[in-house]
DNA sequence: AACTCATGTGAAAAGTCCGTGAACGTTCCG
DNA sequence: CGGAACGTTCACGGACTTTTCACATGAGTT
């Protein structure tokens, strides 16, 4: 469990940091906002923030955090906060709100349950090796594979791969995709989910020809699924990109 | 939104229902603990749970739930809990407590908070396909589909056919189309919706003739229904806005 | 019937999106 | 310090989509 937590209250980090040294927990203290990115590069799985700490921008703050990060849990405390501020933080993206004064205990109680329900929802990740066409895509490795040997994903190329191969079948959004590899909100024009593709289907197409897997949807996204690369028509295939006329939806099972 | 109520204090319940109908919220009261199936039954996104109702069987009954149903939102309620009962219950593996006496409009946005946690991770089970004569409109896709083929449609050939589908029968200006489309107001005299509306046409009358989905009226907009396009006018309009544009055999393309 | 305006139609112009190669910055290692 | 591996960013050209326009057709009106 790493947790990030930003506060000002010495006497209440003090007690905290105690409860979570017993607990074996990770953390991090920190005094004041924290830009998102450094947020994403600290891994941690919740933050844990007192809003009075940054006044009146804490609101403009928190909800930054909470539309970047959605995947992030979020804990508010606040000293003597009211009802109509508790229900605007949480209404804004919070997951919990503790009001102080409050027992540690409890809020590491209420932390674990934030982060447990995010592992809950997004736990599909079930075991073994996921096959698709000639590729064997082995999440204990992070590494995918043809004939056993392997085609050398870097650790961003695997999951992207990961996550196209498990969502088989499905256009998936660039913001949805980049939300996913990178762990927060795309920024407006940002091209690395294009370039990533493209590596990924070299590296594929190089240990794996005869196949396609993955297909450009025009203007919305990209969707993973091995097909004969027609090798009578490298060309042609009208429409192929926007519409291809193929084998149709798959039951979304999820 | 689906909450399932099981708590015995009427005056709580009743300000409760109150903003729920407010809010629209859909919801069910019950006056003792519930067996999980029916819990399943009511497809309810959320439980709201006053734990004392039950006594000690209470933490049994939560955890329980808790664990048969870990896609459920649980929130338990009850009168003066204490620091370690509350802990317990979030250990157990509830998504959030509230000590009465609390506000409710605190509790909705908490109801809230963990039902849209939940959503953010595994949500992917959301609406199924939308059946319109022949076709099978997938948002998932942004694709429709005839006899399991894609029917090429681009991202906002797409959007408009979704909005008119989503309301079979209804006739739309061209304002309001142009406006939940394009997402803002449409500058006169453009004729984008008609073009768009075109194109749908021919695409739809490519894959599946023999139905007419997109109808025009004069002077007002275009309503969807599929109808057979045979001479035949299944539904007689009653002449008095606007009469249906016969267009015969379209244009030959061949 | 003749006129007027709304809508259908086809294609060209304008705009957007994506594939591609390469430069740049960072981190890690020797 | 230098180099390698990796991720990010940029610019260009082509592919595809959307808009625009001119004209044809058909509906409602006088």
């Amino acid at each position: 469990m790493r947790v990030a937590v930003i506060d000002t209250d010495s006497g209440f980090v003090r007690v905290l940091t105690n409860r979570m040294d017993t607990a074996g927990w990770q953390y991090r203290i920190m005094a004041s906002a924290v830009p998102v990115e450094e947020l994403v590069a600290m891994k941690v799985s919740a933050v844990l923030v007192d809003i009075s700490v940054m006044g009146k921008e804490g609101w403009v703050y928190l909800e930054k955090v909470c539309s970047s990060l959605p995947e992030l849990g979020v804990v508010v405390t606040m000293n003597g906060a009211t009802v109509s501020q508790r229900v605007r933080g949480l209404r804004i993206g919070a997951d919990d709100w503790v009001t102080k004064p409050c027992h540690p205990e409890e809020v590491l109680a209420r932390i674990e349950a934030v982060v447990r329900r995010r592992r809950t929802g997004g736990g599909t990740q079930s075991e073994g090796p996921v096959l698709a066409g000639e590729l064997e895509i082995r999440a204990d490795q992070f590494q995918a594979f043809v004939d056993g040997e392997s085609i050398g994903l870097t650790r961003r190329e695997f999951e992207l791969l990961a996550l196209l191969a498990g969502r088989e079948g499905n256009v998936l959004e660039r913001e949805t995709i980049y939300q996913e590899v990178w762990g927060y909100a795309m920024a407006h024009g940002d091209r690395s989910v294009d370039v990533f593709v493209r590596k990924l289907r070299h590296k594929l197409e190089k240990r794996s020809p005869g196949l396609r897997y993955i297909h450009t949807h025009f203007g919305v996204g990209y969707r993973f699924a091995p097909e004969q690369s027609s090798g009578l028509d490298p060309v042609a295939e009208p429409g192929a990109i926007a519409g291809e006329a193929e084998s149709g939806p798959l039951a979304a099972t999820a």
